[in-house]
DNA sequence: CAAACCGACGACGTC
DNA sequence: GACGTCGTCGGTTTGA
């Protein structure tokens, strides 16, 4: 049978533009797109169908535009980058000899669509090669969808499974869920599911209009409501198939490909296996049988490698060899499996270990399914990698190497010698990026899809830990997290070795930082268990009392920590007139606008005690307790070290970096944070810190003389904004003078102040302004660095880390301005958490071979260390003099230190 | 068909 | 401004 092949040309464009890395050739024209379209395209040739088209949008408004003046209307326009790719792109695909289709007036989906029924009318098979899902309506037995990208074939048994109806009835299903980027109206809150539901139930989309006031609850309100535009978004979704066509299907030949013109164009996009094939004399014309190129195919050279040599290691043999070759390589990617994700209950079920790409091994040590084969036995392989892993001379890469650095630790190996992680690799590069874990990064760096945790070991509750998978399905999974691990390796490495000032952040902080918050998080906090414990008991006993107390003042009874229940209560019921509102357009019931209503009705004051005591009870005094470790009698947290774009840590399993400090209530909480007997807790934290990097950077002179002379910083602000004697400062002024600062270290605005010190705006920027002709300084370089986020795109630490800032050339006023504030924040903040990381790297040197004290925890400008109580003096000193070390700015860097029998006892 | 799970939301703790 | 965590709520998925 004959077999057309349909290109979606825009399809692919776009999916291979934000799939692959952002590559340029030398001469700085962005490729990245176009890479991709051409690996496709070679792959499609290979196969040598008997007619093919390149189907390409045509400039210009189309039908559906005059249907509909909003479709499309959310598209944000093609980004330059890719802008510049569609011409290149459209000259290789001419050279290679396929036909190209761009017919104006329609979408490149409507010539598909027509293309494709004409040829299926003659008894041809049709291929739609494209990402899109919409064209699942026009699958049938003899049309289906390719995605050469994810290598998925696209049936008729595979659209049912997908969406859950048939192919005919797909149309109906878009217009019910709509399509955001198209901007095509839908049903709201009506997804996938719920349009297949009532498909099924009432056949087709006429059926669900016809029987609309059926349906219960919000969403058939919701249905109701967009009734008269379902036919029109019907029509936006259908794609047509009658487009009037000057060629036929049996016109769609390849031409003879223009052989020098892909040689210049290859050549100057520096696409070498592509001109590799062309100087072999193969066009792709060739046997049907030939691979298909992967989009890995080309990534740069030591990335790309055939997937899945990986070898599964049962005997001692193969053991040793591949410890012979982790002896001599010049860098070993490691990684562990484990029972667990939590990192100090996990036990280890296997290792593997890749040494080039494509070539990893995977070395099952516990794995005890039915039927698995006999393993290398855990003790003695980790005796034999022991010397290799502990030697800081020979080199080690991991992924968020930290979780295997710990879960080594727990088997007696100090693993030594991490020079490199792809993870911080990634967050170093771009530290604004929402996501470092390892599949993220090879699907935007190298283009691959990894096998997933889900794919071998399922999901949700007939998920099953890693020791019960089975061996072939866990070597494909972990010797491809060595291997993938490794290629991502060196594809960021490149880009990051160039960067000078990036390269010193990653080798200089965040590389020698691993070790550092491994090894605290292995320590672990003690906590008194039994305090917190009566603490739940007498929070418990006080919030029974208060519902009591509200459930009266409401007349009613009611779920006190049901905000929707509260809002009707205190807004229909009780009748207070709402003051804000939430994002969503509901009366908001938060802290602020509860305290606005207080003085109307007894309610709001009781269900604010409440909440407080509510959040103390439920984060922490019920939970720190059920986190203590049952091996170590202690808290381990989590750091996490790529999560927050400004450089700083963030801390979970408990968030040690929001244990409450401001109410009584509060530090009582900080109370059970204790040491051991004959032990100290010692607190070590910045002054100021980020407003003297603000001094520093902007080089201030008021601000700057002001740290000099040492003393009261939001008093020394007062006296100056409001122009009078420090000593005759209010009260007041020094709270504004505080807000002021404290606004100026989170970018905060007039708006944002006004509402912090309950003024009016004008006032607010009134006293903005007062402080800028006080604090020239300060406000060149803020202006200063607003710019050169505009020109760059990025600001820079003091250490040079940098942070990209999306939304800064937003349309959105309010994006934009947050973008600029975020800009003047971020050095700051950073500049903060450079300096804090550097010390925490000095003091832990210096603690290292002590056994007298131990660094605990990290909260953004304080370290807290446990001290045995003879040596706090010698300990305080060593960690203050590396704390004001960590950096040299124009002011001095001040550390405060207390020392107690607990944590709030410490400050 | 109820229980378990999931994601969005509103709220709030810290720096 | 950032982060992580809680409980609720409406929805879907699962499994007895």
């Amino acid at each position: 049978m004959p077999k057309l092949v349909l290109i979606d040309g825009s399809s692919y464009l776009y999916r291979a533009f934000h799939a692959l890395p952002p590559l340029s050739n030398a001469q700085g024209e962005p490729t990245g797109a176009l890479f991709g379209v051409v690996n496709m395209l070679r792959a499609t040739l290979k196969a040598a169908p008997d007619y093919l088209a390149f189907v390409a949008d045509a400039p210009g408004p189309n039908f559906r535009n005059e249907l509909y003046a909003a479709y499309k209307a959310n598209r944000p326009s093609m980004p330059e980058e890719l802008r510049a790719q569609v011409e290149p792109m459209l000259a290789i695909v001419e050279a290679l000899g396929v036909p190209i289709l761009r017919i104006p007036g329609v979408e490149a989906d409507d010539v598909i669509g027509t293309l494709a029924e004409q040829a299926h009318a003659q008894g041809i098979e049709v291929e739609i090669s494209t990402g899109d899902k919409d064209f699942a309506q026009l699958v049938r037995p003899g049309i289906t969808l390719v995605n050469t990208m994810t290598n998925t074939v696209t049936d008729t048994a595979r659209v049912i499974e997908k969406f859950g109806v048939s192919p005919e009835r797909v149309v109906d299903l878009l217009a019910l869920t709509g399509d955001s980027i198209d901007n095509v109206p839908g049903v709201p809150k009506c997804g996938p599911k719920t349009a297949a539901k009532w498909l099924a139930e009432y056949g087709s989309l006429d059926g669900v209009i016809a029987h609309a006031d059926e349906i219960g609850g919000k969403i058939g309100e919701s249905l109701r409501a967009v009734l008269p535009q379902l036919p029109l978004s019907r029509e936006l979704v259908t794609i047509k198939t009658d487009v009037p066509l000057e060629l036929p299907v049996t016109a769609l030949v390849r031409r003879a490909p223009d052989v020098d013109a892909l040689r210049e164009l290859y050549t100057r996009y520096a696409f070498k296996a592509a001109l590799k094939e062309l100087e072999a004399g193969d066009t792709g014309a060739a046997a049907a049988s030939a691979p298909a190129a992967t989009a890995a195919d080309e990534l740069p050279a030591t990335a790309a490698a055939p997937p899945g040599r990986y070898e599964l290691v049962l005997t001692w043999e193969q053991f040793d060899a591949w410890l012979d070759k982790l002896r001599v390589a010049p860098l070993i990617a490691f990684d562990t499996e484990t029972t667990s994700l939590d990192a100090m209950r996990a036990e280890l079920v296997g290792l593997s270990f890749a040494v080039e790409a494509g070539a990893a091994c995977y070395i099952p040590v516990a794995h005890e399914h039915p039927g698995a084969p006999a393993q290398l036995p855990r003790e003695a392989v980790l005796a034999a990698l022991k010397p290799v892993l502990e030697d800081p001379a020979r080199p080690k890469l991991g992924q968020h190497a930290k979780y295997d650095i710990n879960v080594l630790a727990g088997y007696g190996i100090t693993v030594r010698g991490l020079v490199h992680d792809s993870m911080l690799e990634s967050y170093v590069l771009d530290p604004t990026a929402t996501r470092h874990d390892m599949d993220s990064l090879a699907k935007k760096y190298l283009g691959l899809s990894t096998v997933k945790y889900e794919d071998v070991a399922g999901k949700g509750a007939r998920q099953i830990g890693f020791a019960q998978v089975a061996l072939e399905d866990a070597c494909r999974y972990a010797a491809e997290d060595a291997d993938v691990t490794w290629r991502l390796h060196h594809a960021l490495w490149p880009r990051l070795e160039r960067e000078l000032g990036l390269r010193k952040v990653y080798e200089a902080i965040e590389i020698p930082l691993v070790p550092v918050l491994a090894g605290m998080e292995r320590r672990g906090v003690l906590i008194d268990v039994s305090s917190l414990k009566r603490q739940s008991q007498e929070l418990g006993r006080r919030m029974l009392e208060l519902e009591r107390q509200a459930h009266a003042a409401a007349g009613c009874v009611f779920n006190l920590d049901s905000p929707k229940q509260l809002q009707a209560v205190l807004f229909d019921q009780l009748g207070l007139a709402p003051r804000l509102k939430t994002p969503t357009g509901q009366p908001s019931t938060n802290e602020e606008a509860l305290a606005a209503l207080a003085d109307q009705h007894a309610l709001p004051r009781i269900v604010l005690d409440y909440r407080a005591l509510a959040k103390l009870r439920s984060t922490y005094t019920d939970k720190l307790p059920a986190m203590v470790n049952p091996r170590t009698g202690r808290v381990h947290t989590s750091y996490h070290q790529a999560a927050v774009a400004t450089g700083r840590l963030s801390s979970s399993d408990p968030n040690l970096q929001n244990i409450p400090v401001r109410t009584e209530e509060g530090r009582r909480i900080r109370q059970a944070f204790i040491a051991p007997p004959g032990w100290r807790v010692l607190a070590a934290d910045y002054s100021q810190i980020e407003l003297r990097i603000m001094a520093h950077l902007s080089g201030d002179e008021g601000l700057l003389e002001a740290f000099h002379a040492g003393g009261d910083i939001h008093r020394a602000t007062a006296a100056e904004v409001f122009g009078v004697e420090p000593a005759q400062v209010s009260a007041e002024q020094r709270r504004a003078a505080k807000a002021i600062n404290f606004g100026l270290m989170y970018g905060m605005s007039a708006f944002g102040l006004a509402r912090q010190l309950g003024i009016e705006r004008p006032e607010a920027a009134q006293y903005m302004a007062r402080y800028f002709a006080r604090y020239p300084g300060v406000h060149a370089f803020m202006e200063a660095t607003r710019e050169r986020a505009h020109r760059d795109g990025y600001v820079e630490t003091l250490f040079g880390r940098r942070l990209y800032l999306e939304n800064l050339k937003s349309r959105n006023q309010a994006l934009r301005a947050g973008a600029e504030r975020a800009a003047v924040n971020a050095p700051m903040q950073g500049t903060a958490a450079d300096i804090i990381k550097r010390a925490m790297i000095a003091v832990a040197a210096w603690l290292e071979d002590r056994d007298d004290a131990h660094m605990l925890m990290q909260v953004h400008d304080e370290l807290v260390f446990e001290v045995r109580a003879d040596a706090v003096e010698t300990v305080r000193a060593a960690i203050v003099e590396r704390m004001c070390g960590a950096a040299q700015l124009a002011v001095p860097l001040l550390v405060e230190v207390g020392v107690g029998a607990n944590w709030d006892e410490a400050h």
